[in-house]
DNA sequence: TCTGGTCAAGGTGGT
DNA sequence: ACCACCTTGACCAGA
C-alpha cells in the first residue's frame, strides 16, 4: 500500500500546473511554462519521498495544449532529458505515478471529432509517462463516459473504441468508477471485454452502486489488475458534511478514513487521496495507516 | 499589486 | 433550441 494524492501541493510554494490562454500561445512562452513545471515537479517528487508518500498523480497541465493543434513544437524532445531525470528519480524511490486526463477526453464518444481529440490527448499522457521510462504500472485513468441516450450501445461504442486505441495508450489505460453513469459493476464488464484495470473510488461508489459493500465493490476491482498493470489503485474521498452528495470533503475525515483501512483488507492498494487540502490529508492518511504490514516504506538515498 | 471574470475541450438535464 | 452546471486552479485585463 501507498499513500499520495493528485496534483497539486500546498507546502512547496510553485505549482506544477501552470498554463497561459491558448490566445497567448507561443513556443517560448511553452517552454518557458514546461520548464518551471518540471522544476516544481522535481520539487513536489522530492518532497514526497521526504514525507513517506509515494503515490502521486502528474497534473494533466505539465505541458499546456501538448494535445491542441496548435501546438507544433516537439516538446518531446526538448524535455526528454528532464522527464528521464524525473522518471528515474520517481523509479529509485518506488514511486507509483499515475495521469488522469479530464472530464473532455472521451472515447465512447459517437462524434469523431471527439473521439480524434481524445485519443490525441491520451497519447500526451502515456508519452510523458513514457518519457519518464515509467513501467505500465504507471496509468492513465479515465471514465467510461456519456451515455448518449443509449447506455448499452454506449458501453459497446467504448469497447470498439477502445479496440482502435494506439497500443501505448491502451497499455496504460485504466477506468474509474463515475458517481452518475457507469459504476463500479460496469466498469468491471468493461475490463472483461478489453483487459483495462478498474480503479474503484470510493465516494462515487457512494453516490452510484449496486449494493455492493465497500469490500465486496474493492474485491471486484482489485481482481482486474494483474503484475504487469500492477496493485490495484484507489481513489479515496470522503463526502463533504451536509453538502450535496458526491462533493469532496475539504479535510480527511479520519474516523471514516480508518474505517476505510479497516475494510479494505486483505487487499493491497496503492490510495489516492482526492481530498482539497492535499498533501496535508495524505500526510494525516499515512499517519494514520500507523504501522499498518501492508504500507510501502520509503527507500533512503 | 490586487481581484473578479474568464478560460481548450463535452455532456447532461432543466427550461 | 438554449443555457447553467459540472469542477477547478490559474490567467490576465483592468482597477
Amino acid at each position: 500500500m501507498r499513500i499520495g494524492y493528485p496534483c497539486l501541493n500546498t507546502s512547496v510554494g510553485c505549482s506544477p500546473a501552470r498554463t497561459f490562454r491558448l490566445a497567448s500561445y507561443s513556443d517560448v512562452r511553452l517552454v518557458e511554462t514546461v520548464e518551471r513545471n518540471l522544476a516544481c515537479t522535481d520539487a513536489i517528487l522530492h518532497y514526497n519521498v521526504a514525507h513517506g508518500l509515494l503515490a502521486f498523480r502528474l497534473t494533466s497541465d505539465l505541458v499546456p495544449f501538448a494535445s491542441h493543434p496548435v501546438c507544433a513544437y516537439a516538446w518531446q524532445e526538448r524535455f526528454r532529458p528532464a522527464f528521464q531525470a524525473l522518471g528515474a528519480f520517481a523509479r529509485q524511490h518506488r514511486m507509483r505515478v499515475s495521469m488522469h486526463p479530464g472530464q473532455y477526453t472521451l472515447i465512447n464518444s459517437p462524434r469523431e471529432e471527439v473521439f480524434a481529440a481524445s485519443v490525441r490527448d491520451l497519447v500526451y499522457h502515456a508519452e510523458v509517462l513514457d518519457l519518464m521510462g515509467l513501467d505500465a504500472t504507471a496509468r492513465v485513468q479515465i471514465h467510461v463516459g456519456g451515455v448518449y441516450g443509449d447506455r448499452r450501445r454506449s458501453l459497446d461504442r467504448f469497447v470498439a473504441r477502445y479496440r482502435d486505441l494506439p497500443a501505448a495508450v491502451r497499455r496504460r489505460l485504466a477506468i474509474e468508477n463515475d458517481d452518475r453513469q457507469y459504476g463500479l459493476a460496469d466498469c468491471v464488464r468493461l475490463h472483461e471485454d478489453t483487459g483495462t484495470p478498474v480503479i474503484f473510488d470510493t465516494l462515487h461508489h457512494e453516490a452510484n452502486n449496486a449494493g455492493e459493500s465497500v469490500g465486496d465493490a474493492l474485491a471486484l476491482a482489485v481482481r482486474t489488475w494483474d503484475t504487469v498493470a500492477g496493485p490495484p489503485m484507489v481513489d479515496y474521498a470522503s463526502q463533504a458534511v451536509g453538502e450535496r452528495v458526491g462533493k469532496h470533503a475539504a479535510h480527511i475525515d479520519l474516523a471514516d478514513f480508518r474505517r476505510f483501512l479497516v475494510a479494505s483488507r486483505p487487499h493491497d492498494p496503492d490510495l489516492m487521496l482526492e481530498i482539497k487540502d492535499k498533501e496535508q490529508s495524505a500526510l494525516l492518511a499515512l499517519q494514520a495507516a500507523g504501522e499498518d504490514p501492508r504500507l510501502v516504506r520509503a527507500v533512503s538515498d
